[in-house]
DNA sequence: TTATTAGTACAAGATGTATTGTACCATGCC
DNA sequence: GGCATGGTACAATACATCTTGTACTAATAA
C-alpha cells in the first residue's frame, strides 16, 4: 500500500521574510572571513556550489556557514541533482538596504589593491 | 618623598594599528544594535559622550561596547575632565575601505524611510 | 575633606558561535 | 541492487560575546 502521510519535501528550507531581515544579521553574517569570501565569490559569478569551498573548511562547516547566510536573508539556494547552487538575494537586499552590498564589496575589493 | 616609579598615564588605551584593522572586526563591531546606533550618532554629530546612551543600556555595558568599537579601529576617544568624547577615525577607515562607512550608513538610513 | 559624578576593572553567568566527529539522507552511476 | 558523491543532522567541544554586579579611579564641586 502506498504511504499517504504528507511529508516535507527534502532539502526545502526556511527563508526569512522581509520583515525578519535586519542589518545586524547581515553584518554579522558578513563579519566572518569564510562567509565574506563566499559572498564575494557569489557576487562575482552569480552562483556557486558549496563544493567549491572545500579547500577552505570542512563540508559540515560549510553547511553551517551557508545556513547562517541563508537565515540572514543574504542568499538563496536551489538543488539540481546532488548539487546545491547558491545565489544572492540581490533585488531584496538592494531594495531594503540600497547601496549596502555594492558599497561593501567595492570597499573590500579596493582594500586589497594596495 | 616623591614617588619616582613611572606609571602609565590614566585613561590611556591601546588602539589598533592600520595593519591590525580588518573588515571582519569592523563588520562585527557594527553588527550590534547598540554599537551601530552609537556609530550612527557619532557620524551625525562628530563627537559623542557615552553618557548620552545611558537610556540604552548600563554604563558598564557602554564601556564594553565602546571598547569593542575602539579595538575594531572604528573610533578614538579623548578625555576632558570627567567626560569622554568619542569620534570616528574617518580618514583611516575611508582610506582603508573607501565608501564602506558612507555606503553602510546611507543604506541603514534609507531602510528606515519606509 | 567629603560627596558626587563620569567612567573603568574585574568576575560571573548566560548565551551565541565556530569547528569537528559520527551518522545519515538523497541523488546518480555501475 | 550496490556504491560513490554532495550535502545534511545532531551532539560535543572550545571559545567568544553580552550583560549584570560589585568595587574602584579620576575629576569636579561643596
Amino acid at each position: 500500500m502506498q504511504e499517504t502521510t504528507t511529508e516535507a519535501a527534502p532539502r526545502t528550507y526556511w527563508y526569512p521574510e522581509r520583515e525578519d531581515i535586519t542589518i545586524y544579521g547581515i553584518l554579522a553574517a558578513l563579519s566572518d572571513p569564510t562567509r565574506l569570501g563566499i559572498v564575494r565569490a557569489i557576487a562575482a559569478r552569480e552562483e556557486c556550489c558549496p563544493f567549491d569551498f572545500l579547500d577552505v573548511t570542512s563540508k559540515q562547516n560549510l553547511t553551517h556557514h551557508f545556513k547562517v547566510l541563508r537565515e540572514s536573508g543574504l542568499v538563496q539556494a536551489r538543488y539540481e541533482g546532488r548539487q546545491k547552487f547558491v545565489s544572492l538575494r540581490r533585488e531584496l537586499i538592494d531594495d531594503m538596504f540600497p547601496g549596502l552590498l555594492d558599497g561593501l564589496l567595492n570597499a573590500v575589493a579596493a582594500s586589497e589593491k594596495r
